[in-house]
DNA sequence: GACTATACCTAGTGTTTCTAGGTATTACTA
DNA sequence: TAGTAATACCTAGAAACACTAGGTATAGTC
């Protein structure tokens, strides 16, 4: 299913922020988990992502470091809060169109 | 919603062509009616992407003419409906992974 | 006679995922 | 203790594909 997930990896990052902030790395390792294994995000795409996340204010970001080692923990704002709800409720609408079509 | 019908397309082409066979400018409306106005496909998208199809051997298509204007009729082909199976699936999957995660 | 709908075609654009490299530190293990 | 794996980040370029914006042509409607 190659580029399926094109356009649903900022829901995927937002989903996986919504809880509790967390750093890039984590966040692969938590949509995987999620996912059971079905979507196991390359770094170079998570990466961008949310610099382009951050660009536009979705989520806010800062550095840590644990045991040595440099992380840099996102959140989400108030407005990618909001953003979420949206892109939630446009998958629900895109996922019943699709199998409206698909049946 | 940009970009969220990106490797999606193929599927919702495949599934309107299980039933009959249609040309191009059918399919549109087809997709359109079924998603109840959510998929309104550019020509430009549906085109290009019933020729990868035919390229690929999961489509077959003849001109037909019906009161003057000339259509491309498309119907799939035995590895079309085969594949039209596997991708179904997989995109239950793939929705299903989606809700796993944004939920 | 002008406009709309039907029906097709296609070159180029833009976005985004992914590949394939890279750096650096810590933890394990043979 | 040397080597490897795991953690954690970064980025340039490739590839794919939906879409824009143009085009042609016929039939039907106002």
């Amino acid at each position: 299913m190659r580029d399926a997930l094109k356009g649903h990896v900022d829901l995927l990052l937002l989903s996986a922020l919504e809880d509790e902030p967390a750093h890039g790395y984590e966040l692969v390792e938590t949509i995987r988990d999620r996912s059971e294994g079905e979507f196991d995000l390359a770094e170079g795409t998570v990466y961008p992502s949310l610099y382009r996340l951050e660009r536009r204010r979705l989520v806010a970001s800062g550095w840590e470091t644990v045991s040595g080692r440099r992380r840099r923990v996102y959140r989400l704002t108030t407005s990618g809060r909001r953003k979420l709800l949206k892109e939630r409720s446009d998958w629900r609408a895109f996922a019943q169109a699709m199998e409206a079509v698909v049946t």
